[in-house]
DNA sequence: ATAGGTGCAAATGGTTTGCGAAAAC
DNA sequence: GTTTTCGCAAACCATTTGCACCTAT
C-alpha cells in the first residue's frame, strides 16, 4: 500500500495495512457505537477475507493508541467509537437499545470532590445511565 | 432444612437451601466485594460439595430479587456484594486493586439534570471512578 | 407429591492466541 | 531482508444450560 490516507498519520510507528485503513474508514463514518461484530461485519462487505481476529487485534491497537475509546454499555460486550475531542457519556435506552451521548459539568466537579475527599486520583470515569428514551418513556409507559 | 435464620426470611417464595443460605452468610460477612469465583472458593470450604454452578444460579436469583448488587468493576467479571441500603459507588485502584465506596449528592443531581435535558428516565447510574488510591498515588508517583 | 434446586459435564459466546504464509517497511 | 500483520483454527475463560437426581415445601 502505497497512498496515504487522512487517518494514516494517526497508525504512528505501525504498518499502515489495508485492514486498518478500512476498520478505521468504518468507525470514522459510523455515526453510532459499534460492537467488534458489527465491525466486522461491515467490514467483510468490503474485504471478503478479512478475519474476526484482526478486527479484535486493530481494535485493542488502536485503543492503545488512543484512537478509539472502548465503552461496555451491557454485560455482554464492548462497543467501539473513535475517540471524540470532546469528553462524553452515554444514556443507553433499555428499551429499544438507542444510545444518546452528553455530558456535564457535574461530572467534573464529581471527579474532583471525590479526589479531595478520598485523595484518590482518578484516571477514568465509567459512567452510563440506563433508562428510558424519550420515546420509549412516552410509548411504553 | 428446618432452622430459620436471619436472612431466611430474605429468600422469600423461594426454598431455603443450605446452599443459599451458606452462600449469603458468606456474602454478609464479606466486607469486601466477591466474584463469583472467590464466592465459590470461600463457599467450598464450608461445603465441600457446592457446585460452581449452584453460586452463579444463586447469584442470579440473588439479584434479581435485589438481596444483591452485581457490579462491574472491570472487564473480565463481576463483584457481588449484599444491597446496601444507602446508594454508593467505586473508587477502584488501578495499583493495588483496593475498592473504595464513596457516594455524594452531585450524582442525584446530575441524574436529574440529564433526565431533565434529554427527556431521559434513569432507572440505573454506572459508575466508577479508575485511578490510584491515597496510598498508591504517592508511593508509586 | 411436586415444584424447584443441585451437581456434573458439556455448551455457549465474546475474545485471545499459536502458527505458517503474506505484506509493509 | 527483517519486522509486523494476517487468516485460520484452536484455545480461553466467565457464565449458562441439559439432565438425572435430590430436597424443601
Amino acid at each position: 500500500m502505497r497512498i496515504k490516507r487522512n487517518h494514516d498519520v494517526a497508525i504512528k510507528d505501525r504498518p499502515v495495512t489495508a485492514q486498518r485503513r478500512l476498520l478505521l474508514d468504518i468507525l470514522r463514518k459510523a455515526n453510532s457505537h459499534l460492537d467488534a461484530k458489527e465491525l466486522y461485519q461491515r467490514a467483510i462487505e468490503r474485504d471478503r477475507h478479512i478475519s474476526l481476529a484482526t478486527v479484535y487485534r486493530n481494535l485493542r491497537l488502536f485503543k492503545e493508541m488512543g484512537l478509539v475509546d472502548e465503552i461496555r454499555l451491557d454485560d455482554v460486550h464492548c462497543y467501539y467509537e473513535i475517540k471524540h475531542p470532546a469528553e462524553h457519556y452515554h444514556l443507553v435506552c433499555t428499551a429499544c437499545g438507542q444510545v444518546i451521548e452528553f455530558e456535564s459539568p457535574l461530572i467534573a466537579k464529581l471527579v474532583s470532590e471525590v479526589e479531595h475527599n478520598c485523595g484518590f486520583h482518578t484516571s477514568k470515569a465509567v459512567l452510563h445511565l440506563e433508562g428510558y428514551c424519550n420515546r420509549c418513556k412516552n410509548s411504553i409507559g
